[in-house]
DNA sequence: AATAATACATAAGAAAATAATGTATATTTG
DNA sequence: CAAATATACATTATTTTCTTATGTATTATT
């Protein structure tokens, strides 16, 4: 099972922040191999998400990035600037606060049927 | 505090389903009221969000409306058809095993840190 | 040698919300 | 009782963001 895509949707960033927080520096094809890693293959987020989004991280000042050569092929690494990590801490835990409002709805039954 | 819109994406049919699921029957205004009522302002569906996802769900046969006149004003009540049934179970099944996961994202780093 | 995996990137199009606007009735408040 | 606010529907232009497709190139596997 695939998580469909407009529940991905709005966490993207999150989910790019947090992975950065948690090491150090990654490079975008290493993102979407440990989201599918640590997801199970549940989450799978296309190239075509995760560039714009990286670019867009770098625009904002909240990423550097650095590039290592691998023989002929390139890998730019991403890492988070003292910036990126506050807003990573922000971001967090307005997902973590969304969620539990989030079960509030989902439950929102026990209570009143 | 008002999550960010972004988060709200993808979950608002979710909602609204959930919602219609758990009160029988409910018109928009009285939806738009109740999210904020149960999420303490935190969620705050704005009517061109609300309306066109009302008008999709009833396009697709999850729910049928019922109009009803308060002196001169209309309500248009919405109404969960057994399809729509089935699919609330579906949406709000698949969005409590999104979170589960989402939390093994940003909790990774209480294993790996 | 051919295929798959690694690794970057962009671009056209689609989807879905925002912000703004519109109409109208009913209720509250100064 | 007039003005403001709340109730209640709806649409539309714009923006944002993702999907799908495409492109280039290197490296590893079969």
């Amino acid at each position: 099972m695939i998580f469909s895509s407009e529940l991905i949707k709005g966490t993207l960033k999150t989910i790019v922040l947090k992975l950065l927080a948690d090491n150090k520096k990654m490079y975008g094809y290493e993102i979407t191999q440990k989201v599918k890693e640590i997801t199970g293959d549940k989450i799978q987020i296309t190239e075509g998400a995760l560039y714009p989004t990286l670019h867009a991280l770098e625009a904002d000042g909240l990423v550097i990035t650095e590039l290592e050569y691998i023989g002929k092929r390139v890998r730019k690494h991403y890492k988070l600037t003292p910036t990126g990590k506050s807003k990573t801490k922000e971001k967090v835990s307005e997902l973590v606060e969304f969620m539990n409002t989030m079960k509030v709805i989902l439950d929102i039954n026990l209570q009143t049927a």
